[in-house]
DNA sequence: CCTAATATGTTCTATGATGAACTTATTACG
DNA sequence: CGTAATAAGTTCATCATAGAACATATTAGG
């Protein structure tokens, strides 16, 4: 089972195979039914039904007569539903967290077998992260009695942007000792199998195209409001990643020349206004120990007036960032997620106002059909570990 | 010719056929030979050569035997060129400016058979743009004896934003009067051709992909420097005009949120601080009559202090607005138009210096690898209305 | 001047996607 | 309960594309 049949599929052609697309718009979408699928693929009826009779035969995909997603069955035939046979192949999503390592394994279908986490002291090498996921890896197959040789990829997300043309951390990242690590190639070196590393917030953008609330939204912007601040740019249903990968770091938007020095070398990003860094460890010291953003978040929904007030600030500099996105990108949609979106409206609400005063195509008063949404994220804080996931059957014949 | 088989090729498929992406590869390269077409478009050999010998029959594309483009002749049979059929057809470019309109005659080579302007009133009608402008095209037609039923269609270069969906000039525009106007719809009235409408700062960018600076390269920013601040942003080779078509509007930028109101509604928007309109205004009353940006290049190339100090000023700025667009987008190449890119290096230097400062990926040092590349437009203020003549070539199937 | 090397362009056949027509399976309604 | 309407999925002739092999036109060099 070394190189599966769907390895072959996945890994190949830039465009593919209708097999190839097929197979891909079924580990995207999930359940489809056959005229889904050439709707979808853009390819004729009649090329989805002969591929996904050799399909079938080998056994790649599997038919159910389950009611297909959305569909409230009316008059005319009903569909059959497709599905990726779960049994031909699992997909690893790794995150590489500030303070932790998430692992999370699947079927092709996207379903989660199973979800781990190891606490990590911030600053841990490449070389222990490696060693640390892979252990999660090994230790998630063996208790679900599977077999590490139906891996057919592993998806990781890191914090910081990863140059696209060398697969290296920038060294303008967010945890600078591994600045110029090909964190892929570490991991290929022992998973041996297809790595493909992506940018957190990436990452989450993902979860969010493919199974999030931008489900079906080719364009779209996603950010991320945690400790820090980041973000991600679909556009036509792909991440924008840039010249060197650093697409997307709406932490590094610069509100204030003259404000304080931030980590990145420059002054006055938004990260410092908008990112929980600073306000939680000035109210951490006020309260006398430790307080986590989800602490901050209940006391918040409690009622707590400063833990109110945090929110708003953040979200009242945060949306003056989305409206300086909204000059370049003229989004339809925003999604917001990181920690702090597990606040829901204490958050969106003070966020929609400052957007709309700091929105161009605001000015001109309200418009449903030409205004940006702004949506919390469907996710509490899995969504880059299982955007991770996507990235294996996503990205097919990139990186190898 | 009302319908001539070049109008069929042009405004039909999404992809196209083999002679349709012919046709477009030659409208947008010009002279190519047959491997090179193969090469662009991604077709095999032999699909081209079947597809350019009909073409040969039905005479929309001509062979040369000059010198391939940039191939000094080495070994091996030396290619024949092809290019569009000249008398096939010919393309109108319509400039809406604030102060003048230009009409640019052009065949499918691109090749300029005439250009034409016609001083304005600032705040003229959109009746009136379409009766000067129709008023010049028929003049361009006479004076070179061509008949006006070659004209394949009509790319107009608007000041504003148009909305994709509808086509309406966005009511938070730079000309608040044409507001909801849909200028594409009143000149095809007239003209009866197609006609595609887009931002000026939008076609200054195709003109740019297609001939200028940014040629082969599909993913960069334009930034127009002028009066007034704008700017496009072309991702996988195609413009990103977003969701209200307000994409790319650099000049609302938001620099200072508690700054002087900015016509469209917003506080401190960078084209407050990076637009000539306020500095030469004010130099203007200080000189005791009207100087333009044109008179306050020569003078800073003459060595005027004032001049030189104005033109300083606003590049400081615009480097910083950079610097937030490349958080954003991180592009490879950024390419400065307008009128205030005339002034070369005396606008280029210092802009460069500031991007330096407010760039994330700069943070970490020079690399040629991951660098922004700054460089002024090739076009000397034509370029939005030769963009405008390329779109007519460009946007096939789109509008018709 | 002849041959090798190199690159362009053409021919021919197999493949494989397409679209029209058809079959199948269900609901709606009289 | 039967027929019309609707939608899903299949079959098959047609045709466009690709790939391999070939023909053609040039330079380099002995």
């Amino acid at each position: 089972m070394r190189h599966s049949p769907l390895t072959a599929l996945l890994y190949k052609q830039p465009e593919g195979t209708p097999a190839a697309r097929i197979v891909q718009t079924l580990g995207e979408h999930g359940a489809l039914s056959a005229t889904q699928l050439a709707r979808i693929t853009g390819l004729a009826k009649s090329t989805i039904s002969t591929a996904l009779a050799s399909l079938k035969d080998s056994n790649m995909v599997i038919e159910g007569a389950w009611a297909v997603r959305g569909k409230s069955p009316g008059a005319g035939r009903p569909a059959i539903t497709i599905t990726l046979n779960p049994e031909v192949g699992t997909c690893v999503g790794v995150l590489l967290g500030v303070e932790h390592i998430q692992v999370i394994l699947a079927d092709v279908t996207h379903a989660v077998i199973s979800d781990a986490s190891t606490a990590m002291n911030s600053d841990y090498t490449p070389r222990e992260a490696v060693a640390v996921a892979s252990k999660l890896i090994e230790q998630a197959y063996k208790s679900y009695g599977l077999s590490t040789d139906t891996m057919l990829g592993v998806g990781i997300a890191v914090a910081g942007p990863i140059n696209p043309r060398d697969g290296k951390i920038l060294r303008a990242s967010g945890v600078p000792t591994w600045a110029g690590v090909n964190i892929a190639e570490e991991f290929k070196r022992v998973l041996r199998r297809p790595v493909i590393a992506e940018n957190e917030s990436n990452c989450s953008a993902i979860a969010e195209l493919m199974w999030g609330v931008a489900k079906g939204c080719d364009d779209f912007v996603f950010l991320t409001m945690d400790m820090a601040v980041g973000g991600a740019v679909v556009l036509r249903g792909q991440l924008v990643s840039g010249n060197a990968g650093a697409a997307g770091e709406f932490g590094h938007i610069c509100i204030d020349p003259n404000g304080p020095q931030c980590r990145c070398g420059k002054r006055g990003c938004l990260e410092l206004y908008a990112g929980l860094e600073r306000p939680l460890s000035r109210y951490s010291s006020a309260q006398g120990g430790p307080v986590t953003i989800e602490d901050v978040i209940s006391r918040a929904v409690e009622g707590d007036d400063v833990c109110r007030a945090m929110i708003r600030d953040t979200a009242h500099v945060a949306g003056r960032g989305l409206g300086i996105v909204t000059s370049i990108l003229d989004p339809g949609l925003v999604v917001v997620g990181g920690r702090l979106a597990m606040a829901g409206d204490l958050l969106l609400a003070p966020l929609r106002t400052s957007f709309e005063t700091h929105s161009l195509v605001r000015q001109s008063g309200p418009n449903p059909d030409t205004d940006t949404q702004i949506r919390g994220s469907a996710f509490s804080g899995r969504g880059a570990c299982l955007g991770a996931v996507g990235l294996v059957l996503r990205s097919c014949g990139r990186s190898g």
